[in-house]
RNA sequence: GGGAGCAUAGCUCAGUUGGGAGAGCAUCUGCCUUACAAGCAGAGGGUCAUAGGUUCGAGCCCUAUUGUUCCCACCA
């Protein structure tokens, strides 16, 4: 057994370790088929930036069940990945050299991207090595990589051929500034500041219905003006024409249900396309289109007054101009949610165009009882999913007219316009860089490629598929699917969680994953959650590895219930979490120093005091073992802590202690009994702990418990199996503890040494444990300085 | 506007079919005790948001109210 340092240092030991750890392999995956499978699809970071310590947070929760499992006897596949294409990395490589996509040839831009995108994830690569994550790098994947790509394209292909996913020309979602069609899950809601213009349409000389609007830049767009038909004001209106302000054209009054009475003045314009409910009037009246809003954000160029400006200019000229010609009768300040990008916070329009869709309206059924089917921890997350699927209003828009992404596998017929699609075998495919070989129904041999390219989610939502790819390599193909779990945060439950069921139900027609471990944020402050693109996060993950430890972050980020929100408190990190280390390492120095003469094959009569200890290391174990099903390492966490801390550290050390160092008082064969407690019990306590902070216990382990449990990691160990607990050692072990307590309240309240002597001890109890006391006598006189003893037992 | 969660000690939170109100931090007091002063022992501190109800008994179950957070909708 090696001798302990005086001081632990977590820096250079961590080090040491995870470089051992990669160079045994230590976590790698292999095809053992004694053991069952658990596979965990974890979450490929967007690379969209740096990460933030709320990354830290959930991956290291999740980390933690890998380790559970792996020691509970399962083959764990546990791969990692990276979401390195789409918008969220571009605008990175945008912020990052200041250029604009649009600026650069496709491909020099896609080779700014690639360079950007590898940089970041060596980083993140490092960070998760520092943080000693027990992923199998083998099993790494990247959405971009050609094998992605591959599966990306096959999957949409395969969709498309079955007629799940469609081109169709419609009003779509739109970001100006991106310059791309977005999916409804892109949306975020803010709440910015705007004015109510109030405007006249006429009817006639004198008679006019106000509308009250936002968005007057669109009036040249107006194609009606719709009214509630039980709305007295405006009954007689219905069926004829008022005039559009500034314009002077003449637009019919539709009544209709969706006008609400209250709202505004009880009439709206409908411009195509203002919102979302001009869409759906739009299709329901069967309206013309009038394009106002270009795909670049201005007024197209043959609008009068406003033609050619900016949205913000265009309105603001527009109500200048409606003052000064007497249509404006009022104006109200107003602040409102207004739907914008969530990559670039710009307000969405709604422009028509081609796109690629994946239906989902029509499945979500299929999707509400696959949500019934998976088993979410918490619970309540569930609801979330549920919500989504319920509220939904579009199909899924999968084409984004951007770069760096996923091309669609797909030409187009130059006469007829009838999509062909690449061949499976040939996949991936770039049909900008390669010519479509075919011939059209319509005889046509001219083909124009697609330049759009997949949204990122269409890639991310596929990663059951992607590491069932890998899991072939390892010969594992047919059960492979569903995954064991999904761990991801909350906020992408809508987008990744909700994506990747629609995709696994058309694929493989079942669920993705069997559990979804739904992880809680790390908040800076009440309500702002820390985050890449709001460069709120001052303390970067190294920083804090760096200083702390992994050890110590790791223990701070398993301090929260599971799906919870937390606050980010340095305080609570510096203190509680590196208490804990200091603690395991000082208590380990002391028993592993009085085990230097033990040995396995020592099979001592055990005194009920040490018995207690072993049961309630037992009971611990049964405990925790509950709480981590359910995917709850916090909570679990802390019962652990009271077993470590309150139970062996403060009592049962505390009354064996002389045990142990007196044989000659005590007896050899009693040592033995409490070095065969103190040896299972610390062992656990290690093995449990080892999946929250796997350095510290990992060197403890090699130093004092490898000679005697044989495994060369004690990540390579499984705890053991508890059948049943003896309750009656765990009854009379609260007794001794009660006795103890007195005995230290006494000399507490008068101020006394808790080694100095006291004459006698009335010991309090149970009358049924009366031979157990007198088996622990001569501990509790050691640990009270007690000169006699005397029993008062009922 | 629709839905969900939360409200327990100064702070952060736990409280598992309804029976003892708890932990860590902070505060105070004491203690050098053959692992640990980066420690140990102990103490004080709560109308369990409010009001009703069910029950022999409610932090827990039911109803309403208030506050708060989140999700969704709201560009009239």
């Amino acid at each position: 057994m090696e001798e302990f340092e005086k001081r632990y240092d977590a820096f250079s030991v961590e080090k040491r370790l995870q470089l051992k750890w990669e160079e045994e392999g230590t976590y790698v995956f292999k095809n053992d088929k004694s053991r069952p499978i658990y596979s965990i699809d974890t979450p490929p970071p967007t690379v969209s930036g740096s990460l933030h310590i709320g990354h830290i947070f959930s991956y290291t929760q999740a980390e933690m069940i890998a380790r559970y499992r792996r020691m509970r006897g399962y083959n764990v596949f546990y791969p990692f990945g990276f979401d390195d294409n789409g918008l969220p990395s571009e605008r990175l490589v945008e912020k990052e050299s200041g250029i604009k996509a649009k600026d650069l040839t496709r491909s020099e831009f896609i080779k700014k991207c690639v360079e950007t995108t590898r940089k970041y994830e060596t980083e993140f690569k490092e960070l998760w090595k520092s943080m000693g994550f027990s992923c199998d790098w083998n099993l790494e994947y990247s959405t971009v990589s050609d094998s992605s790509q591959k599966l990306s394209q096959r999957s949409f292909i395969e969709l498309a051929k079955s007629g799940n996913a469609y081109i169709k020309e419609s009003p779509v979602l739109w970001c100006t500034e991106c310059q791309t069609s977005i999916a409804q899950a892109e949306l975020e809601t803010r709440e910015k500041e705007s004015t109510f213009n109030y405007i006249p349409f006429y009817l006639d000389d004198e008679r006019y219905i106000e509308i009250a609007t936002t968005r007057p830049e669109l009036l040249f767009g107006v194609v009606c003006v719709f009214v509630n038909p039980d709305d007295e004001r405006y009954k007689d209106y219905i069926g004829k024409n008022v005039r559009v302000p500034l314009y002077d054209f003449e637009v019919p009054v539709i009544g209709d249900e969706k006008a609400a009475i209250d709202k505004g003045t009880g009439a709206v314009m409908c411009a195509t396309f203002g919102d979302t409910t001009d869409v759906e009037w739009v299709q329901e009246h069967n309206l013309p289109y009038k394009q106002v809003m270009m795909s670049d954000g201005m007024i197209n160029s043959s609008v009068p007054y406003v033609g050619g400006m900016y949205v913000k200019k265009a309105r603001k000229v527009i109500i200048e101009l409606l003052a000064e010609k007497n249509l404006l009768l009022k104006t109200e300040p107003l602040n409102h949610m207004v739907a914008v990008h969530e990559r670039c916070g710009t307000d969405v329009e709604i422009i028509p165009s081609k796109q690629w869709y994946i239906d989902v309206l029509s499945k979500k059924e299929e999707m509400l009882r696959a949500g019934d089917k998976i088993k979410w921890h918490p619970t309540v997350m569930k609801n979330r999913y549920v919500n989504w699927v319920e509220n939904l209003k579009w199909d899924w828009c999968i084409s984004r007219q951007r770069y760096f992404g996923v091309p669609f596998p797909v030409w187009y017929c130059k006469s007829c316009g009838k999509p062909h699609f690449a061949d499976i075998q040939d996949l991936p495919v770039n049909p900008l860089e390669k010519e479509y070989n075919g011939v059209c129904d319509c005889g046509c041999s001219e083909f124009i490629p697609e330049s759009s390219v997949l949204d990122t989610w269409a890639t991310s939502s596929i990663t059951p598929i992607i590491n069932r790819e890998k899991a072939k390599e390892y010969g594992i193909d047919n059960d492979f699917l569903p995954m064991s779990m999904r761990t991801q945060a909350h906020e992408i439950i809508r987008t990744w969680a909700f994506y990747t069921i629609a995709k696994s139900l058309y694929h493989t027609g079942d669920i993705p994953w069997n559990d979804a471990m739904i992880c809680g944020f790390v908040l800076a402050k009440p309500g702002e959650k820390i985050s890449k693109s709001k460069g709120n996060s001052k303390l970067t993950p190294q920083a804090l590895v760096e200083t702390y430890s992994a050890d110590v972050i790791r223990y701070w980020a398993a301090s929260a219930r599971l799906g919870t929100d937390t606050f980010f408190d340095q305080k609570e990190m510096q203190e509680a979490s590196k208490r804990i280390i200091t603690k395991l390492w000082n208590s380990s120095k002391f028993v592993l120093s009085h085990l230097k003469d033990f040995s396995l094959l020592d099979n001592p009569t055990l005194l009920p005091i040490d018995r207690w200890i072993m049961e309630k290391t037992n009971q611990t174990l049964l405990e925790i073992e509950k709480l981590l099903d359910q995917y709850e390492i916090g909570l679990a966490r802390k019962v652990i802590d009271d077993l470590f801390w309150k139970d062996l550290c403060d009592n049962y050390i505390e009354i064996v202690k002389e045990r142990l160092y007196r044989p000659d008082i005590h007896g050899a064969e009693e040592r033995k009994s409490a070095q065969k407690a103190i040896y299972y019990c610390l062992l656990n306590v290690l093995k449990m702990y080892a999946i929250y902070i796997p350095h510290i216990t990992e060197y403890i382990y090699l130093k004092g418990f490898k000679d005697f449990d044989g495994a060369s990691s004690i990540h390579c160990t499984t705890w053991p199996e508890v059948e049943s607990i003896n309750n009656d050692f765990i009854k009379f072990g609260e007794e001794i503890k009660n006795v103890v307590f007195e005995m230290r309240k006494q000399k507490s309240d008068n101020n006394l040494s808790v080694k100095t002597e006291i004459e006698e001890l009335i010991v309090h109890g149970t009358a049924d444990f009366k031979d157990w006391f007198t088996l622990t006598e001569k501990d509790i006189i050691a640990c009270s300085h007690a000169k006699t003893i005397k029993y008062e037992l009922s």
